[in-house]
DNA sequence: CGAAGGGTTGATCAATTTCAATCGCGGTGG
DNA sequence: CCACCGCGATTGAAATTGATCAACCCTTCG
């Protein structure tokens, strides 16, 4: 059974076993992480790329204020891009979210398997556009939607990427977050993160036990985040 | 001469001629659009490829509050991803800020020729790791700098990439929008960014002649942007 | 000439942030 | 075992930012 990594470019394009054979081999080095550790840090030289193949990551970046801003989740399945050697340093920081299986492969042998099996850079390429649909969805909810809304809407974008790899609880999903961390990705702030955090657990469109968010049926907080409903289920339907 | 857009890829990777002529060839059929016009409606099938020769376009959404939230502007050179078959219709439109020439690559032809020519493939795969981090840093500015820097940065955003395709003019960067527009790109108010673009004409930041928004010398939106000079340097370097 | 699209400004309103305090819980050292 | 510490959650009140509402002024263009 191929890991997450390849199971999800899979679905991206038709792979041959030769390509699955050689992805998985590139992700086989892959070792256990702690929560809260960087992989990457604002200024490293573009090492090598790092899939995620169990846990959850964030990107994220430190302004001079000192206030942080995460720009993306990165969940099992995903890859962090390669920035072929074009920008000199990072811009950003990569950091794991909870306990976390990582696999880096090295950026000459990932460039080097780009070249080489063009389905495995097809899948790699629509997985980018992929991640820049979510970022124009982000920038789309900064900018437009009420609070209210925004918490709403990543909740719904969080919990279909997570039924799309089947990653779904018994009570459906749990987030792996503090509200900090919910305030530093909406661009809000703690204490008003918890009160719209409240709002929707007495509209009954989340629940709150000990702190941590469940999610069981999502369609109150589609309603509230004006979330395209059309994009939900097409994403679910790639996901069946 | 080659067009803006191959010599943009160009930038990106080491073409050989047959490249360039494959993409010149591709994107021959180029023809002038008005301003304000819809190149691709939110709902549509993904079409054609675009490629922007000439003027300004943009991404945009409107939301069923009917504000609208713009996530991106093209110049010349720039080309809109290719959605490959994988989403069934668009989830956002884009327009014409300018009047400008655009090329219309036919899906199935630049499928074709991604497949065939992967010097060409890597080149645009770069392309949209740049356009990746114009993303990211676009939602950093929305979440966590106040309306002046907001403001502030994008002009040196757009200065830097003015720049990079000597698209500057003598008196220095001159912006084709209406402060609407720039409202909608930054999640704000006419009124306020009129308030904003005030302030920064006051700290000499920027001119304002006739209504249209002028930048010579970006120092001072550099420093009160908290831009990245690294950055700035790092693009300009590229663009030398 | 009249209408429309920008731009500009003032006054008021509402959403969020900021500041401050308190609480609960888990872990740790004595 | 227990006091103490620290992080995250929670709540209230004051301060601030930015939105909203409402005019009015240009310039352009049919």
């Amino acid at each position: 059974m191929p890991n997450r990594f390849v199971r999800k470019l899979r679905g991206f394009a038709d792979l041959t076993q030769r390509d699955v054979k050689v992805l998985v081999e590139a992700t086989s080095r892959a070792r256990p992480y702690p929560a809260k550790f960087d992989l990457i840090r604002e200024g490293d030289e573009p090492g090598p790329v790092i899939a995620v193949l169990a846990g959850w990551a964030f990107r994220y970046k430190i302004l001079p204020s000192g206030t942080r801003q995460i720009m993306a989740f990165l969940m099992p399945g995903d890859a962090c891009d390669l920035n072929i050697g074009l920008l000199a340093e990072m811009d950003h920081s990569i950091q794991t979210l909870t306990p976390a299986t990582i696999a880096m492969v090295p950026r000459a042998e990932m460039v080097a398997i780009l070249d080489s099996y063009p389905r495995i850079a097809r899948a790699m390429y629509i997985a980018q556009l992929v991640d820049e649909g979510t970022l124009r969805a982000w920038i789309v909810s900064m900018g437009r939607r009420s609070s209210i809304e925004r918490v709403a809407h990543l909740m719904c974008e969080l919990f279909i990427r997570v039924h799309a790899i089947d990653g779904l609880s018994d009570e459906g999903l749990h987030l792996p977050m503090s509200q900090v961390m919910l305030a530093d990705a909406l661009g809000m702030t703690p204490v008003h993160i918890n009160r719209v955090l409240k709002h929707l657990r007495d509209a009954r469109a989340l629940k709150m036990v000990r702190g941590a968010v469940t999610i069981s049926d999502p369609s109150n907080l589609v309603r509230i985040a004006g979330f395209d409903e059309n994009y939900l289920h097409r994403r679910l339907r790639t996901a069946a």
